[in-house]
DNA sequence: GTCTATAATCTGATAGAC
DNA sequence: GTCTATCAGATTATAGAC
């Protein structure tokens, strides 16, 4: 079976030069996935462009080519990347086992949610909002994305907010804390410091008895 | 006094000629916003082409700057144009001064609000975000939406969404509604549905006597 | 007030030498 | 794998004829 030059992942013990090369290769794909990211943070989600990424990396624009078959492509890696991340924070253990009542459980995961997507507004422009002209996650990238929101789904239905209608208006009422905390006030804590209290709000309405049970 | 050629407004009775040449002016200028519209709303607000735009109009584009200093002239009208839109539909009176509880009228003004976003995302998205490169409103321009902002306030303070803190948690679940239902239900009712709800489940948490009254 | 012509600059992407 | 050279196109905006 012939490499595959584009999953670079299997490397067979017998070519050893190639294992160097593909790690390489690797190693550079990750660096200007990297620039790209430090690229969008000052110039916006829209403005990367190649000349001014190769610039970045120390290559000539025409050269990332052979790294990547086009700007969709490293859009693309972002965005899965992107979720990847999301997936990997959301589902972080409690230190040491520590065991939480379900509503302190609901209040750090929504502050994890909200900290997660503040801390990079240009990552949860990339996640959360459709404003890439022309960009199209590929159906691997997509599958990453409709995986991570299904396990956020399971993690909200374990601390009370169960069924559909509970999870849109947990995820509305997130977002929305999150979008004005990044549009009106970046860096700031004019929304973050409402998170609790609209964390409560909701879990008394979609689960009364947790609330109750707490008192 | 010289007739300014910025403002438009005034037109003497005894310069009927002018009046005619101004009144068409503004005809065309109107005209032209109107087309840019149209354009952003298949194109995205970021597709706003000035030879586009051109076509759409009848024109060259270089005679647009006949009419508008540049394209962020034009962004800046359809900033002003949206934010004064959106006073009128938040301040319009009720029917025939019909007396409601500010219960219903909480949930009227919120229906108003989240129908008046979806309605026309792109305009949602020239208010509420901000997400086209290099646009700057002007200084009048961003004084017509801090007051169109204030009188939401005030709005909102008459029917006990009252304080800062109780604002932001209004704007935030609403403006979160919004963009959940653009976003991921776009032309279906999602999150509509949660609208009353939510309305019900904010002023539990900001005006609790309101809410007991009204048992 | 509209046009033609054009400046000046940016864009993503390809061909082919080395 | 990186380069030079270049394509083919877009963009906003200005100058000047009519």
């Amino acid at each position: 079976m012939a490499r595959d030059p584009g999953t670079e992942a299997s490397a067979s013990s017998s070519t050893p030069q190639l294992d160097r090369r593909t790690a390489r290769r690797i190693r550079t794909k990750a660096e200007i996935v990297e620039a790209a990211w430090d690229l969008v943070r000052e110039e916006g989600l829209a403005g990367l462009a190649m000349r001014d990424l190769g610039k970045r990396v120390g290559m000539k624009a025409q050269s990332i080519y052979s790294y990547f078959e086009s700007k969709n492509d490293i859009y693309d890696t972002m965005f899965r990347d992107a979720y990847l991340d999301f997936n990997s924070t959301m589902e972080a253990e409690n230190e040491d086992g520590e065991r939480f009542s379900d509503v302190d459980t609901a209040l750090r995961l929504s502050h994890r949610f909200f900290d997660f997507c503040t801390s990079d507004p240009v990552r949860y422009q990339l996640l959360f909002q459709r404003t890439i002209p022309d960009f199209v996650p590929s159906e691997e990238s997509y599958a990453v994305a409709v995986d991570a929101l299904d396990a956020l789904t399971n993690q909200l239905a374990d601390v009370g907010v169960a069924g559909d209608e509970s999870v849109d208006l947990w995820t509305a009422v997130l977002t929305g804390l999150t979008d004005q905390q990044i549009s009106n006030d970046p860096g700031g804590d004019r929304w973050k410091r409402l998170v609790d209290r609209a964390v409560l709000m909701l879990l008394g309405e979609v689960a009364p008895d947790l609330i109750e049970a707490t008192k």
